[in-house]
DNA sequence: TTGCTAATTCGCAAGAGTTGCAAATTGCTG
DNA sequence: CAGCAATTTGCAACTCTTGCGAATTAGCAA
């Protein structure tokens, strides 16, 4: 995702308007790496900014998902939302629903039988597993967020 | 997934019983390549068994998949499941939502960066992009079923 | 600065998908 | 064949997301 200033040029750009609210969630989301839900970021919002709506954060999550802004994450449960747009994949503890971002190098040889004809437009790989945290800690209640 | 035959004695053997409805859901999974959504297969089921319920279809869904069985698959929206636990993974056409197995013969040769400590116990791809009968029909209102 | 207009916000209702619950039923074991 | 625990059902409730309409507001032009 682009810087906020950026984003606001290219908002208006396309006939959008830069409302305070766009502006405060372009500044929660620039270098966000925990995934949030739109839940979880309205949380934070609406601390900073009391009045704002869960409406208008789906609004502007949407239209940011619909500019190649943000990547949307489906896991089940709630849509998770991430502002890294640099090609790369994601882990999900099983255990504490953690989600991080994970860099695989050579995706691209990964040689493939049964899509004949099919033409990839992309390619999304999720681990899941036990992160370090909760690899050592067996029984634990998953949280899914953060 | 195993035979309806072979799953009666699984489930038998685990204290849970056999009902027709259930013997009825083993055999429309089984083999079952369309990756069935729980409505998707409560409507096929209904037709054969008029009485069957939509939750009961939950139930023996959530079972199978318990018991490794099934593999149920988020793409946003309703989940799908598929009887084909053998290692392999999914393309989804974004024009009509078709989802079909993709194999991918050298999946554990991925060199990955950023899962440190984290222990992977699976790893899944999603490929997206266009089917071959939608990438000749450009314009077209997704189905989002077979 | 002012006014206009289309975009946006917001709250609520409604929709999709899924799960909890309790009463009635029914496999399975002895 | 009796008894019990598992299952089935229908319904309500719950989570996540979107549609809608009235009130507000950003952005542009004069």
């Amino acid at each position: 995702m682009r810087t906020p200033e950026e984003l606001a040029t290219a908002f208006r750009a396309e006939g959008l308007k830069v409302t305070p609210q766009r502006q405060l969630l372009f500044r929660l989301l620039h270098g966000n790496e925990m995934h949030p839900t739109a839940e979880t970021l309205y949380d934070v919002a609406a601390s900073v900014m009391p009045g704002i709506s869960l409406r208008t954060v789906y609004q502007t999550l949407t239209d940011l998902a619909a500019m190649g802004e943000l990547q949307q994450i489906q896991l089940g449960g709630a849509a998770r939302f991430d502002p890294n747009v640099v090609d790369h994949h994601h882990s999900v503890c099983d255990a504490c629903g953690e989600v991080r971002d994970v860099y695989v190098a050579n995706a691209d040889d990964i040689a493939v039988a049964g899509l004949d004809g099919f033409s990839v437009q992309s390619a999304r790989i999720v681990f899941s597993g036990k992160c370090p945290r909760c690899a050592n800690t067996p029984e634990q209640v998953p949280v899914h967020q953060q």
